[in-house]
RNA sequence: GCUGCCGUAGCUCAGUGGUAGAGCACUCCCUUGGUAAGGGAGAGGUCGAGAGUUCAAUCCUCUCCGGCAGCACCA
């Protein structure tokens, strides 16, 4: 008949008539509700409410409290609004693409002239007018024809080529804000009077490729950012200023860490501070493996290409290698060689020397391997990405039988190491097989499983990407969550079925016979410069105190006090404590503040009264009271707090 | 690598077709001060590099180097 049945969230159900929209029906449950509503999912798709409903289903009304709804529908319209106001002051721009991301939206658009902030501006108030307009939206399905008609007639060749990759048994919907017009997928709200004019911001403008193709024309972005009220889009903005705030690039000045320069871009130059915490870290991962059966080695930096090309590296990775040709008077011929950008070919030189028996296997070869690799110039970024760095890497060569175990033995490693240095949340996604491929299927099969089943044997959850893994073996990434909630890939276990090949690995096992080894490549910071600067920010630059360049200084208040603060420094220097002294003619307040400043955990103030007494008075970074305690015992409080987790009596 | 923006004192930044300025930091002096900047004086710059236009370039143009944002890349 006519009649369909809607059912609500509270289990309760009523009759419409075909074709009812959800605009109507929150009107029927009650005005306000009609009044407040601004889309529906019904059938766990989100709506318009001006769609019309034509068959029975759930459905629930959305209003502006329903947080995730509202904010897709006001971010995919600010960019509808937005795409109106640039064709508005620029008619002849081309529009392209304008989805909702993280915290906003942007669009894409062909324009020969680049827009510059100050047309931000006039875009924002363009943007203003639309929505003080109240214009009306409005949605049809076209045919395929007649919409592919209409762009090539509008000269909108993106828009063309976007209808002709929609699927034939999808409807080609067009929506009207006022009169401009786009095609886009929905839902959106009822007018431009909807959006919250107070509560939005053009950020930037970028390049980007049409279709994230590089071989493709490169569009301008423009990114803006929107919120359901304008006291959201403060905290944004100032969540925005408080990161920027621990940025390792900044806070690695202020704590005078490490600088980069010109003459060497993107290699670190590791001021005293920041090559503290590095060989802290360093030492306390050297502690880690070992205890879990690793040995140490250390492999040449520049290896002639020959082992290169052996490995594969030079004909796929050639672009992106140092190459180092030595030109040497009378050489017979010139040599070439390459800096290496990683650690695995120079490994398996190692453990190719000698015979090899199954009985050696599993055999866990570490390196904090130095690497180079000429990194494009616009992906370097502070410490993030650099083109020298140092791998916590090793490589696992055992049997085909063993992966399940060193899978699972590395899991629980990289979990107690990230605990230790902060981390306590991460997510594994596990690789499997790319359409190209080495090795057999059945290897193929085995080793995801073992991987597999390594993961579900430590009870923790995983994601899979299908087809994502390497051409040599399937993978596993771990992605860490730091303080405010950025995720970032450190760790890595990659099962590889190539390189032994290639390099000749074998061993001999119970049957007399050579067999091929498996190798698995695996660290676990990924990189030190990397992790360091993830560190630095995910602690703002306040380190826990086993990591802190400079554990405590200690500051004379007034100079009469200058030898007994010495003499603290000694002390503290000989219990293993990264301890100054500050005796500068200056006030304790500007020494207070310059050591907070610069993130030193605890700060010691030496007044008459603490010389007097033999005491120390404390304050802790962040903290403005202070504790007066005898020296001794001050001594024994930093001397347990200064010692590495992993060293720590339980 | 691509698009846009940027490069002036150690840092953060202002500024002008006639060879430069602030705050902080630095040095010295005064000050010995009890928990986030005490006061005064001084020193400090080939205005990223090169070329061009101009009587004259830090400023305008071009090339290069580096940085920032995004995109692409990260085997």
């Amino acid at each position: 008949m006519t009649q369909i049945t809607l059912t609500f969230p509270d289990g309760s159900s009523r009759s419409f008539e075909r074709g009812v929209t959800a605009a109507e029906v929150a009107r029927a449950i009650a005005p306000s509700l009609g009044k407040a509503a601004i889309s529906a999912t019904f059938n766990g798709r989100h709506w318009d409410l001006q769609w019309p409903i034509t068959e029975d289903g759930t459905i629930t009304i959305h209003t502006m409290k329903d947080e995730p709804q509202a904010l897709e529908l006001i971010r995919h319209d600010f960019a509808h609004v937005m795409a109106a106001a640039v064709q508005k002051l620029w008619p002849d721009v081309k529009v392209t693409i304008g989805p909702v991301v993280e915290n906003g939206w942007y669009y894409d658009f062909d324009r020969d002239e680049p827009f510059t902030p100050e047309d931000l501006a006039l875009i924002e108030k363009e943007m203003r007018a639309i929505i003080a307009a109240r214009e009306p939206v409005r949605t049809e399905v076209w045919d395929r024809s007649r919409a592919i008609e209409h762009y090539i007639r509008k000269n909108e060749p993106f828009k063309v080529e976007l209808i002709e990759a929609i699927p034939e048994d999808e409807p080609v919907r067009m929506y009207w804000h006022g009169n401009w017009q786009d095609l886009c997928r929905g839902p959106h709200l009822q007018n431009t009077g909807q959006l919250p004019a107070d509560a939005f911001k053009l950020m930037s403008v970028a390049g980007a490729y049409w279709r994230g193709d590089h071989r493709n024309k490169q569009l301008q972005r423009i990114y803006g950012v929107a919120f359901r009220n304008r006291d959201d889009l403060k905290a944004y903005l100032h969540m925005l200023e408080e990161a920027a705030k621990r940025d390792h690039r900044r806070l690695g000045r202020e704590m005078e860490l490490f600088h980069l320069q010109e003459e060497a871009p993107g290699m670190v130059f590791w001021h005293p501070n920041g090559w503290t915490i590095y060989r802290t870290l360093e030492d306390y991962m050297r502690r880690r493996l070992r205890r879990a059966g690793y040995q140490e080695i250390r492999t040449p930096q520049v290896v002639d290409r020959i082992l290169w090309e052996r490995s594969g590296h030079w004909e796929a990775y050639r672009e992106n290698m140092f190459i180092v040709e030595v030109d040497e008077e009378g050489a017979r011929e010139k040599r070439i060689n390459a800096l290496k950008p990683m650690n695995c070919p120079c490994h398996v030189q190692v453990y190719n020397q000698g015979l090899k028996s199954y009985r050696d296997l599993p055999l866990r070869l570490a390196e904090f391997g130095s690497c180079h690799r000429y990194e494009s110039s616009g992906s370097m970024h502070g410490l993030m990405r650099v083109r020298g760095f140092v791998q916590d890497d090793a490589h696992i060569f055992c049997t085909e039988d063993q992966i399940e175990k060193e899978c699972a033995d590395f899991i629980a490693l990289l979990s107690s190491v990230y605990a230790d240095l902060g981390f306590t949340k991460f997510d594994i996604r596990l690789s499997t097989r790319p359409e190209v491929r080495v090795g057999s299927d059945a290897i193929w099969d085995k080793a995801e499983g073992a991987l597999q089943k390594a993961i579900e044997g430590l009870g923790l959850p995983y994601a899979i990407n299908p087809g994502d893994g390497a051409f040599y073996g399937p993978k596993l990434d771990f992605t860490l969550t730091d303080a405010i909630g950025r995720e970032w890939q450190c760790g890595t276990f990659q099962c590889d079925f190539n390189l032994p090949v290639r390099l000749g690995a074998e061993y001999v096992g119970e049957d007399g016979a050579k067999h091929r080894p498996v190798m698995l490549h695996r660290a676990i910071l990924g990189s030190f410069e990397r992790f360091i600067g993830i560190l630095i920010e995910n602690y703002a630059g306040k380190l826990p105190f086993w990591l802190a360049p400079r554990q405590v200084v200690v500051a004379s208040i007034v100079s009469d006090a200058d030898p007994y603060v010495h003499e603290v420094v000694e002390k503290l220097t000989q219990a293993g404590i990264r301890a100054e002294a500050d005796t500068r003619n200056e006030k304790i307040n500007y020494k207070v503040r310059e050591h907070s400043v610069g993130k030193v955990p605890a700060i010691l103030a030496i007044g008459m009264k603490e010389v007097a007494e033999r005491t120390v008075s404390i304050r802790r970074l962040g903290e403005n009271r202070t504790q007066t305690v005898p020296l001794e015992e001050a001594i024994a409080g930093f001397k347990a707090e200064a010692t590495p987790p992993d060293l720590r009596a339980v």
